[in-house]
DNA sequence: TGCTGTGAAACCGTTCACAGCT
DNA sequence: AGCTGTGAACGGTTTCACAGCA
């Protein structure tokens, strides 16, 4: 069967293992690997060798029978295929200790990301900078901001009372993903994608199973 | 059927629901409500009815047929069963800027947990402390830490390289749950409760989505 | 032979729909 | 009559196992 460009519905946890998958790539790349074969990349990476290629068949064939995969042209391929071929424009809004962070981490900063907006309705914090020098601005000006520089994902940081008021201005701004770390499920909305990390749920996950072993 | 104390093995969705049910009764509580039907829940807190009462139902018998939960009743019971009724200590491995950020943070201070520690491997920043006022302690005083105070849940804010490490330091410590937000897959070690959060994935996933929705 | 790509089977979580208690 | 608790149906994801290509 031959290359299939756009797969249906692919699952959250589907694209987390390419994610997985493609950093594994790049260390093995990294390393002068030429090719690999699934079942290498499972036992490297602690993936699952049938799963490995049951999420690549969904975009197309990637491998060579009795060979494997050619480690540099999988991560080229699997770059192109998660969007990480481009930067990404990111605004964060709510510049409490978290917005910060994520503001000045590698993570939201290399790799196809770009932090290029910091906001805050705190006036004394706006402002001020990061510790890493991204300006905290009067999220009053964030409509103005995003007309103009119309970011790709925008990441809220804010309090939970404030989320999804800032979601939907995100959304009818015309941000197209929007990633929210206050603990509202926020619905995606007027067509943007819209992906909830509540941190507490985690935190509280754990306390549970503790309970669960005693003590 | 009769309640049980001991479901054998609970999926991460169902806590995950569980900690937002616990969050909706808790504001209902607060307003008053007295009782409250499952789909009346559902409808509240963006929940699906059947499946509040098949969670619930993992652990016995909470409603009263013909009338609904007891609020009050519910969330303490609730409380009690995620393990929220009483206090649990963290202790924050990494400094950077999650790490101040978490033992700053109210999710990780009130409700039942409390930072009793938050240590680094930078000799700048170790004497410091976090916005609020956290003292950063040094990692090599991490070990007699651990000994003297054995904290419930070690987190993990460190670079990816440092992590493993500081997780095996944790879990052969008898730390019995650990929250590993380093991007590197921490295995469940030593009997400890592993729970991997891998900020990049969301953003990542994000990426993708933007990457299929054309442009 | 070695490994991919993939149907088929197993598994797990969700949703449906209703029996039965209050 | 109203709503819970739950068996049964459903849908999706993971794992197995192998046909077929290099």
């Amino acid at each position: 069967m031959s290359a299939k460009e756009r797969p249906g519905q692919v699952s959250e946890a589907t694209t987390h293992r390419l994610s997985l998958l493609l950093r594994g790539l790049r260390v093995l790349d990294a390393a002068g690997t030429a090719t690999i074969s699934s079942s290498a990349l499972a036992e490297r990476f602690d993936l699952n060798a049938a799963q490995i290629r049951k999420d690549l068949a969904l975009y197309g064939e990637f491998g060579v029978r009795g060979l494997g995969y050619r480690v540099r042209e999988l991560k080229a391929r699997l770059t192109s295929l998660m969007g990480l071929d481009r930067s990404r424009t990111v605004v964060i809004v709510g510049a409490g200790n978290l917005g910060q962070a994520l503001a000045d981490s590698r993570n939201f900063n290399g790799e196809g990301f770009r932090v290029v907006g910091l906001y805050d309705a705190d006036g004394r914090k706006i402002g001020a900078r990061s510790r890493t020098g991204v300006p905290i601005r009067d999220v009053r000006e964030l409509p103005a901001a995003l007309a103009a520089s119309r970011p790709d994902i925008g990441v809220i940081t804010a309090p939970a009372d404030a989320a999804p008021g800032l979601a939907s201005q995100l959304a009818s701004a015309g941000v197209p993903a929007i990633l929210n770390f206050a603990p509202v499920r926020v619905p995606p909305l007027l067509g943007s994608v819209v992906k909830n990390v509540d941190l507490t749920l985690f935190l509280e996950n754990l306390a549970y199973q503790l309970a669960r072993r005693g003590a």
